[in-house]
DNA sequence: TCAAATTACGGTCGACGTAAGGATC
DNA sequence: GATCCTTACGTCGACCGTAATTTGA
């Protein structure tokens, strides 16, 4: 399990597409494709499905995605915890 | 930002030594010290010091350490649920 | 001087991008 | 037929382990 599969469903969940997270998080379509492909297999259970419009969770994938955005959220604060940190610091 | 460099900091914060991290984590010590070193670098903080028992975290880690546990934290739940989900599938 | 941490170095494996191939509307 | 997703493939960099060095009690 990879951080970079975690950022890449949220995404996906945030979009509704591969191509568009992939804007998001600059990298191209098919490596976000790839590391939920590999997150899936890694977990064992089917995270997304495609939908009339774009990309959405599977059931599995309701139950997981609030953990996923909890990590996410988590890196985000320690970077600006670091950040907050540095610019004290800094002057 | 990795994930193993989070886990290194919060593995040495419990243990109180990189020795010890590096055996929960199943990794060698070099790979728990550079771990630290990268993220302390990219952060821009001194996140641990030497003391006379063992590592210990600096003023800055202090303020670290919580979001890291907490990111730490929300992978593992997000590990159980698949884990969860899995085994009622699963017979 | 001994245990623990760091640095050096070589190898391997993983993640990426480009390119090609399906699927779905 | 256009757009989006997936698969194939080769490359490059990241992370690791072993070994050597340094540091600190």
């Amino acid at each position: 399990m990879k951080l970079h599969q975690i950022r890449a469903l949220v995404a996906i969940h945030q979009t509704g597409s591969i191509s568009e997270a992939s804007q998001i998080l600059h990298v191209t379509q098919p490596a976000i494709s790839r590391s939920i492909k590999d997150l899936e297999s890694e977990l064992g259970l089917a995270l997304l499905q495609r939908s009339h419009r774009g990309m959405s969770l599977t059931d599995e994938g309701r139950r997981i995605i609030r953990h996923a955005q909890l990590t996410v959220e988590s890196m985000r604060r320690l970077q600006l915890e670091a950040e907050n940190i540095r610019g004290y610091a800094g002057r």
